[in-house]
DNA sequence: GCCAACGTTGGC
DNA sequence: GCCAACGTTGGC
């Protein structure tokens, strides 16, 4: 199994947002960017867990944790004219962008701040601080544990 | 809201 | 296929 951690601006999308759906359960679509749309395509799998990171915000921290329950899929929002990620130069039966379906699973007691994350040494290597803009990154399952440890414990 | 960093686009 | 111009991300 792999982990990921996903980037949202709460004032878009929240972890809160994310509870509220139906089942708990989103499209996480909207991703435009080729290096996350691969991470999607060749690694991301159902159960796979996911940090979710509210970034643009104050603290920017990981607030929670959703899993993937489907595998990735033509991200529909490509097609849609009338969306923000509408892309014309997208072929229909070639679709450019891929997206995942997430289930929220779990909301951090303590919100596990970027500020923190670069303090800490089992952390400070990881993707979100090396590569700042990437929206879609891997994490490892040490770096998962570590995260997981402080937001819940 | 600013702006540095960096990914993408397109002319050549 | 280089690279300048442009657009976007995201910490601060």
């Amino acid at each position: 199994m792999n982990h990921w951690l996903f980037k949202t601006e709460p004032s878009t999308y929240s972890v809160e947002d994310l509870m509220r759906e139906a089942n708990q359960t989103c499209t996480w679509d909207g991703i435009r960017n080729y290096q996350a749309r691969n991470f999607i395509r060749d690694q991301m799998e159902v159960a796979d867990e996911i940090l979710l990171y509210h970034s643009r915000c104050t603290p920017t921290a990981v607030v929670g944790l959703a899993k993937v329950v489907r595998s990735a899929y033509p991200d529909p929002a490509q097609f849609d004219h009338t969306s923000p990620y509408y892309d014309a130069k997208s072929p229909a039966d070639n679709p450019r962008w891929l997206c995942v379906d997430i289930q929220f699973m779990n909301k951090f007691i303590t919100p596990v701040t970027l500020e923190v994350i670069k303090k800490t040494n089992v952390l400070n290597d990881m993707v979100l601080v090396k590569q700042g803009r990437l929206s879609i990154q891997p994490v490892t399952a040490t770096e998962y544990k570590a995260v997981v440890k402080f937001g819940l414990g």
